[in-house]
DNA sequence: CGTGCCATATTGGTCGGACCACCCGGCCAT
DNA sequence: ATGGCCGGGTGGTCCGACCAATATGGCACG
């Protein structure tokens, strides 16, 4: 058994992920004001070198707004920043938002069957294959996670396919969620919902060059794992 | 006539934004080490801090791997960067990549029409009313560059009334693509092409809650500006 | 009383230097 | 061939200082 790569944290990523937390959880209303580098810099117990490159990270990611000599302000971030924040405000403070997550789902059902629809256009007989092959390793796998990334191979297979590279650009930003939310939608696939009914259409959609019913296979999946996730 | 902001910009940024640039446009590959941080302080004449800033700014991004020791590499963003890249790889170096713009374009067509439709699930007649008032601004606007900010107004009403916030996310990403590349679609404001006739047929099928014709025409819109854009 | 100006404190931006932690490559003994 | 050692290069952190923009309050002027 391989082991896990240990965790080497930078201190400015630690400070960054603490301002973040207090950010996202509304311990900071927008408009508010950060205490000053300095202060923080005390707080924290680092220098003021790391707090800024913290804060430089936060204001990259549109939490925040500075402004040289008027301090630091919290941003409405909801209005402003971009899908890159979804990971971190799916679940504030380890408290999942479940509205949030139906909005997630809800994107998703029809991102998934607009994929397959354009995979459609481009995939040939060896694509097919190869997703099918992908579906098969699914079937096999029993450890719940490897399900999970196996399924979220097939949609990324999907994506390549399209040939759409800001859809691809969406995906990435994506699969962050997963990935920083990996327990949440764990239990979905060790249970009895998780099946590749869906799957096997989708690919024999491609496999037929029918984007029609590509579409409705992978919309099909879509909202059959919303009425899972939510409110079993 | 209002004046337009002084441009404060700041050293790590002008780093940041030359960086950023030979990355996307190829000067550099992904894999690539970018060249060390006391190395381009001198290059830059500037202070290491000054590029550190910059370059966390670049791994924020997702445009770059840095490891302590091992130095800065470039990664392949198109496999990791989120939608935040998107109005820098639109036209890198001022030049429009078309291909690019095509998948936008693609994909906002479906964008349109769902969240159309799930605004239908959520409006009101005063909301439609709203809407209208806007699409009468609309008319009434000579200035094209006036047309295309009330034009995304449009859109972003929608968007509220969908009360979907991770669309709400998707959307302000979207956001600045417009913002960084104005110009890129000012022409078709100005033009015979554009009229209000599917904002109307929008506005109309929410006030009677049709959810399946508000998609329509919002599609329909979608499709015609994709038309006008993509080889006249 | 309102206005504009100015001194000052506060805050972020940049700088130069120093040291630490880490990665990599070459060299050497085993 | 293996493992240990070591030196050079790289990013991470720290320190102290000064610069530049901003916010604030007091004060003279109208």
């Amino acid at each position: 058994m391989p082991f896990t790569p240990v965790q080497r944290t930078k201190v400015s990523e630690q400070v960054a992920e603490a301002i973040r937390e207090a950010i996202v959880t509304g311990r900071y209303a927008p408009g508010d004001g950060l205490p000053a580098e300095r202060s923080l810099a005390e707080q924290f117990g680092v220098n003021r070198s790391s707090v800024r490159e913290a804060i430089h990270r936060l204001e990259a990611w549109g939490l925040v707004e500075v402004r040289q000599g008027g301090g630091t302000r919290v941003v409405d971030f909801l209005a402003t920043a971009g899908l890159h924040l979804l990971p971190f405000l799916l679940a504030p403070g380890g408290r999942l938002d479940p509205a949030l997550l139906r909005d997630l789902l809800d994107l998703r059902v029809e991102l998934l069957g607009w994929t397959a629809e354009q995979a459609a256009g481009h995939a040939g007989a060896d694509d097919a294959a190869a997703l099918e092959a992908t579906i098969e390793a699914l079937e096999a796998a029993g450890d719940p996670a490897r399900r999970q990334e196996l399924d979220y191979d097939f949609f990324e297979q999907l994506v390549a396919l399209s040939r759409n590279r800001v859809l691809g650009l969406l995906a990435n930003a994506i699969r962050r969620v997963y990935l920083e939310n990996r327990a949440l939608f764990l239990a979905f696939y060790g249970g009895d919902a998780f099946d590749t009914l869906h799957h096997w259409a989708c690919a024999g959609a491609l496999r037929a060059g029918d984007a029609g019913d590509a579409r409705a296979a992978m919309s099909a999946y879509g909202r059959a794992a919303l009425e899972d996730w939510i409110a079993p």
